[in-house]
DNA sequence: TGTACATCAGTGAACGCGCGTTCACTGATGTAC
DNA sequence: TGTACATCAGTGAACGCGCGTTCACTGATGTAC
């Protein structure tokens, strides 16, 4: 039966947060509609009611999870020396919080080889979203110009992405060591 | 009709190998057991006289993407200077060549994160391919103690993995940007 | 070395299954008077 | 403010499709004599 256009906008925002969160975790092509339906507490034939195809829903997916990522590294900056916030993130990323718990973790670790085989335009809402951590990081990085700033946080940020994505893939021995190399 | 030993030896290569190549260009999920074997040039039934199922080939695909890496790695740093041979692997590693043709780039940048998802013992493998290139990488750090080295051969391992993971997931503008930041 | 027979690599139709998507339907919501 | 009706968010059965896997079959290979 129909619901009032508020019940479907709360509707709306659970399909696709609960997308960003199933995503990451299983990666897009392992989540089925019906099961992000289900997570959201509705039955698979009311998405098309939200997206013309799963494809849009990847979309707002993406956005979803960067918002997210990108307002938690905001708030962990806000009052803290450029430095100090660096060694944070770095700590935050490579922690073992971090890395158990792909979905609400940083989509960039977690959805970047399914998207590297995806269109043009989810591409270019990913770039969209790596360039937004880059410009914040490179707030950490003092002095010099600001090209080579940006530098050393794209550095820094490969870095983490990296160490990431190869201690979530290795028994748990080989990540153990990977990760101490990188802290 | 049956071949001979010969034979079938050959086509579990073309099978494995061909499967090294279809799981890093399109997944491991994205690639179907009939497309393997009929890059092998074979058809899909004959697949479970070389494999019990699909999990197996993954397994051995993996190997041999490794393998296959392991071995260009090594060629490489043969009767190059150390200093000289991490700079040749870096600008290997982030150029265009590697990153346009991920059928046979590192399985590290194109599988980690489907490998995340998958059993122990496909991690176990996973680990024991990346631990030998950080093993070799690390011999192109000179002096210190070898922890030291290992621990700078595997940051610098992160750091391209992540770079490039990050490129191929996002429009050429970004991932230029990226890839000049790294290189 | 020949011969007779068992083996088994490879074929292609068929299986059950889960997927993305469609559709007729329901009934509360939104709107026009 | 009430009333009558159109709209449409959500439901659940049904669709075609491709997947991994199975199986009866074929005929060249490998083996025992």
């Amino acid at each position: 039966m129909r619901v009032s256009r508020e019940e479907m906008n709360r509707s709306h925002e659970r399909i696709v947060e609960g997308a960003a969160r199933l995503f990451r975790e299983r990666g897009v092509d392992n989540s089925s509609v019906a099961e992000v339906m289900e997570a959201a507490g509705l039955t698979h034939g009311g998405f098309y009611r939200h997206f013309e195809a799963k494809d849009g829903l990847v979309s707002a997916a993406i956005k979803s999870a960067f918002r997210q990522v990108h307002d938690l590294i905001n708030s962990n900056m806000r009052g803290n020396d450029p430095d100090v916030a660096i060694a944070r993130y770095r700590s935050y990323y490579l922690s073992e919080g971090h890395l158990s718990q792909p979905g609400s973790a940083c989509p960039v670790a977690t959805l970047a080889s399914e998207i590297a085989r995806a269109s043009p335009d989810l591409k270019a809402e990913f770039g969209n979203g790596v360039r937004q951590i880059l410009e914040v990081l490179s707030k950490c990085y003092a002095g010099k110009g600001r090209k080579q700033r940006e530098a050393e946080a794209t550095r820094e940020f490969a870095l983490l992405v990296g160490a990431a994505v190869i201690a979530r893939a290795c028994d748990s021995d080989t990540a153990k060591v990977v990760l101490a190399a990188c802290r």
